[in-house]
DNA sequence: CGTCGCATTGATATCGCTCAAATCCGGTGG
DNA sequence: CCACCGGATTTGAGCGATATCAATGCGACG
């Protein structure tokens, strides 16, 4: 079922029961919840061709608000469809536990970037394990404020610590694109 | 197939063919990386009763090192039985699919945990999350220094912390178990 | 009984957060 | 077409929290 979302949009909240997991055709979904302070932490950031939701399944109820951030058209996967698909077909049952294993190992990815206690160090992680090419080429998908918040840093921590590691001829910056300098 | 391991022996390199997952039926075993400075990273510290490398299935090979913890009883289970479970036993796929969606979740909250920045809120997010009971009283597994770093803090940063938040009345601590104070 | 690693606390340095301000850029409405 | 507006970008100054270094006590284990 298709579903069409405006930027700022909610396509569930935490708390309501989970009826369904979701596709992203194009644009881009956050997955957010809030601290003490009421401050957005970001759990995730589902863009074009990714899954998401898709651990609330087996859930009584989703753990956290979706919030497009971003004009997007979403694929919409009631739950129980989807457990029946797990339980008749065989090769989308292997496809979804690749699925699942991958975004597994996304994560983990992302705790061992969180668990640096450099500014410095989490932005070379960054490029390591997110970069194309023997130079690391990321193309920042979404704004340099966004990278930050997922990074686990300010808007401005980031900014320096990219000035600087471009003035120290560690990387390069042309717009949204960033890699290793040669 | 049963294993038994000492303190501190290596289970599996990074780097080597993923043939096997395992399950922890006593002790603890951390899957670790390293830093550039050669700092010990904790992705993940697997205790009685839960699977580790189930997320390495569908890769080619490993993608970090695993060192048990203490002296630990494990079962290993070759990729290809596993596989092959997949493939015809639909109630042990299912159970699969189960363990990786709760798998993720944890890692998520974990995730949300490091984005907090300072170090009661991770305590406090520690103890919401992980605790029990309407105290979130929680029997911390493994030493204290093992706690500050899967939170992303130093150990005298978390031991400080926990001596603040006793000392405001916050927290109750009781050896190796805390909770919120009534 | 010596040694090793955890637990704990002190002193100091440093890095990143906070507040602030200026510029840029895309979009919007007149 | 242009002025305006909001949000992103960028840099500055200062402060505070946490890392780092250091020292001590303590219990476990050989």
């Amino acid at each position: 079922m298709q579903v069409h979302c405006e930027a700022g949009e909610t396509v569930f909240r935490s708390g309501t029961p989970t009826h369904s997991a979701f596709y992203v055709e194009s644009g881009a979904v956050r997955l957010v919840r809030y601290g003490r302070a009421g401050e957005e932490v970001v759990l995730h950031d589902a863009r074009a061709g990714e899954f998401f939701a898709e651990a609330s399944l087996d859930s009584a109820r989703y753990h956290c608000d979706a919030v497009a951030s971003e004009a997007s058209e979403l694929l919409q996967f009631p739950a129980t469809a989807l457990r029946q698909l797990l339980d008749t077909d065989r090769d989308f049952a292997r496809q979804w536990v690749g699925l699942l294993a991958r975004q597994l190992r996304a994560v983990r990815t992302r705790v061992e970037r969180l668990s640096l206690k450099s500014a410095s160090e989490r932005v070379r992680h960054f490029l390591v394990s997110e970069g194309r090419g023997p130079r690391c080429e990321v193309k920042v998908q979404g704004t340099f404020k966004d990278l930050a918040r997922s990074l686990g840093l300010t808007h401005e921590a980031l900014y320096r610590t990219l000035a600087t590691l471009e003035r120290e001829g560690v990387i390069e910056r042309d717009g949204m694109v960033l890699r290793f300098a040669g």
